[in-house]
DNA sequence: AATAAAAATACAAACGATTGTATTATTCAA
DNA sequence: TTGAATAATACAATCGTTTGTATTTTTATT
C-alpha cells in the first residue's frame, strides 16, 4: 500500500508536507500541493484512515448495538441512523445482542475497544440496568439510547410517546365497542413496555371502565407467548386486547382463530410496531406505528449534535380490520 | 485513556514486556505476566484495537455491502454472516448502496480506506460489471460475492441455484394446471435474475410448453411495476406469472384481484425470495426460498478459509395458496 | 542591499501498540 | 567458580498519519 512516505520520497519533500497538502493547509504552496495531488493520483495513494484516526485520536466509526438486525423496527431504525451518519461522514458498525444480557456486554467492549466515536443503542430485554453501560463506556464515549432506554443514564435519548399512543390505541378499541380489554404488555424492566401498559391503563379508566389485572399478561412478546397468553385471556371473557408487539398480537389473532371467533366482529386486536406483515394479512392488523426510520434518524442527529435531552417521537395507530368492528376506514389490500 | 505505558510505569517494566504480558507470550515470567495482569484491571487497561491492528496490518472489521439494510433477505444475511464473523474476533462494517452505482463505489473506498479484512457483498442492481469492486479493492482485500455476483471476477462466491429453483416453481405451476405462464423477470444484468429467467424457459421447454417472449417482463422487481406488468400479462391471456420477486408476486396479485381474477383458481402466482409476509398474507402466497440466513454463512466462511470456489445454496419452494390450485398441503396460517 | 516579516518546508515527536534485537539476570553443568 | 546456555527483560524501530516547533526560503520594506 502507498503510503504518504512514498508520495514524500517522490517528491523529494517530506511526509508532514504531504499530510498537509493534502488536508488542505494553508502551510503550502498551491504549486506543491498540485504535485502532491498528482502524484498521489499516480501513485493510487488512499489515506489510511486507522492511521489517521490513532493520530487524531479520533474515531469515524460509530457503534449501533440492536437486539436483532432483522426485526424491522431496528433494520429500519439502522437505516435511519446511517443516513444521517453517512452524510456525516461516519461509518457504522453494528452488534447484535440477541435481547441476551452477555452479548450486549461484549458487544459494548467490542465498540469500546474500538474506540467508536459513538454509541446508538437498544438495550437488550436481558438488561436489568443500565449500570453495565456506564460502566464500560465510561463518560469518554458518547451514548445515545433509542427506543428501550434506560431513563437513569446520562446522555442523549429517543423514545416514542409509548403511554400516548397506547392510550389511543386502547381508547379506539373502547370507541369500536369493546368493552372487556385486555393486554399483552410485553417485559416490565423495559420502560417502553411499562409505559404502554400505562397509557393502556389511563384510558381504560378515563373511559370508566376497569382494569382486570387478570387479562393483564406480562413477558409476552413472541407469536407462542402471545398464542397462549391470548388462550387464558378468552377464557376468562376477554374480548380485546392491546398487544405490545405485533407477533404476540399475531399469536393473538391465531389462537381467537382456533376458538371460531371471527375478527374483528367478536374479537379485536391492536398490535405495536406495524411490522410490514400486519398490513398486508387477512384481516389487515390494527398496529401501533413506531416510526423507526425517524428514531434512528433523531438518535444520530442527537450523537452529531451532543444534545443531551430526551426526543420524544409520535406513534401513530393505523387502524385496520382486526380492530375496527365498526368503520372499515382502512380496508385490506385486498378487499 | 490507560494505555500499557501506564501499566509499565506503575510496574517499572517497559512497554513491551506489558504488551508481550498480556497476549500471553512465554518470554515472560509467570510473576510479571500475572502483576501485569493484575494492574492492568487494577486501572481498567483495555487494549487499543486500532494502534493493536495498524502495528500488526492487520483489521478485526469485516466489510458488508448491500443495496438495502431492511430487505428482510439482506438483513438475515448479514446476520448469518455475523453468527460466524464474531465468533471468529471480527465485527461487520455495514454500507448499503440503495442499489445505486456511485453509492457503491463509495462504500467499497470506505472499506479500503479503512483497511478492512475483507469485504462481502451483494452488488447494487446499478452496477454494470464488476471493474470498479477489482480497481477499489485490489487484490489486496479479500472479497466474497454473494446472491449478485460478478462470475468474472476472481473470489469467492456464493449464489443460490436460481436456475433451477426457478425451474422447479415454474414447473410447480405447470403441473397444478396452469398453462399460459408468464415470468416476471427482474433485471438481466445480475446473474441471479438471468439464471431464474434460463429455469423458467427450460421447465416451459421440458414440458413441451413454448415461451411466449411478450408475457417476459425485464426490470419488474418493485411492487408497482409488478402489478403494471402483470395487467399487461393478463391482457395478453397470462393464467400464472413466475416472479423473480415477492413485491413484484405481491403486485401481481393486486393486479389479478383488481380484475376479479379470484387466486389460485384463475391466476396463479408464486414469487422468489420467501418474505415473511409471504407466508402471512391471504392467500398466502407461493415462494422460492433463497436462504439467506445460510447464505451469509457460508460467504463468511469463505473469507475465513480463504477458499475460491463457488458455494451454491439450495433454494427451496415453498408451495402455499396461490398457487395450489389442485391440492392443498400448505394452507395459510388461518385456514 | 540589508533586514525584518512572512511563507514554505523540514524535523521530530507523537498516537498506542507490536516485535526483532540487544542486554541483563538466572540457571546449570563441569 | 567460571562459562555457557537459557530465561527474562530492556531498547528501539515500526505501522501511517498528524502536528508543534525549528529551519530555510521567499517576499516586502526602507
Amino acid at each position: 500500500m502507498v503510503t504518504i512516505s512514498d508520495i514524500a520520497a517522490a517528491l523529494g519533500v517530506t511526509p508532514s508536507t504531504v499530510s498537509r497538502a493534502l488536508s488542505g493547509s494553508p502551510r503550502v504552496k498551491e504549486e506543491t500541493r498540485l504535485a502532491v495531488e498528482q502524484m498521489a493520483a499516480a501513485l493510487g495513494y488512499e489515506r489510511n484512515i486507522v492511521a489517521s484516526n490513532l493520530r487524531k485520536g479520533k474515531s469515524d466509526i460509530v457503534g449501533i448495538i440492536v437486539p436483532r438486525i432483522h426485526r424491522e423496527f431496528f433494520s429500519n431504525a439502522i437505516g435511519g441512523a446511517e443516513s444521517i451518519l453517512n452524510a456525516a461522514g461516519y461509518n457504522v458498525l453494528i452488534c447484535q445482542t440477541h435481547e441476551q444480557f452477555d452479548a450486549e456486554v461484549k458487544a459494548l467492549r467490542t465498540l469500546r475497544n474500538n474506540r467508536v466515536a459513538g454509541v446508538l443503542m437498544s438495550h437488550a430485554i436481558g438488561s436489568m440496568d443500565g449500570s453495565h453501560i456506564l460502566e464500560i463506556l465510561g463518560d469518554r464515549i458518547p451514548l445515545v439510547q433509542f427506543d428501550r432506554v434506560f431513563s437513569e443514564l446520562p446522555g442523549a435519548k429517543v423514545i416514542n410517546n409509548n403511554a400516548e399512543g397506547a392510550y389511543q390505541a386502547t381508547k379506539h378499541l373502547i370507541e369500536q365497542g369493546y368493552r372487556h380489554i385486555g393486554t399483552l404488555a410485553g417485559y416490565m424492566n423495559s420502560e417502553a413496555y411499562a409505559a404502554r401498559l400505562d397509557g393502556y391503563r389511563k384510558a381504560l379508566m378515563g373511559s370508566g371502565l376497569s382494569v382486570d389485572e387478570s387479562i393483564v399478561f406480562y413477558d409476552t412478546i413472541l407469536r407462542e407467548t402471545g398464542f397462549d397468553a391470548a388462550m387464558k385471556a378468552l377464557e376468562a371473557g376477554c374480548d380485546a386486547l392491546y398487544c405490545a408487539g405485533d407477533f404476540c398480537a399475531l399469536g393473538a389473532i391465531q389462537a381467537a382463530r382456533s376458538r371460531g371467533l371471527r375478527i374483528p366482529e367478536d374479537f379485536g386486536v391492536v398490535g405495536t410496531a406495524d411490522e410490514s406483515f400486519t398490513a398486508l394479512m387477512s384481516p389487515a392488523m390494527s398496529s401501533l406505528a413506531l416510526n423507526p426510520f425517524e428514531m434512528g434518524r433523531q438518535a444520530a442527529r442527537a450523537f452529531l449534535t451532543g444534545e443531551e435531552g430526551t426526543v420524544v417521537v409520535p406513534m401513530e395507530l393505523k387502524e385496520r380490520e382486526s380492530s375496527c368492528k365498526t368503520t372499515n376506514n382502512n380496508p385490506t389490500l385486498y378487499a
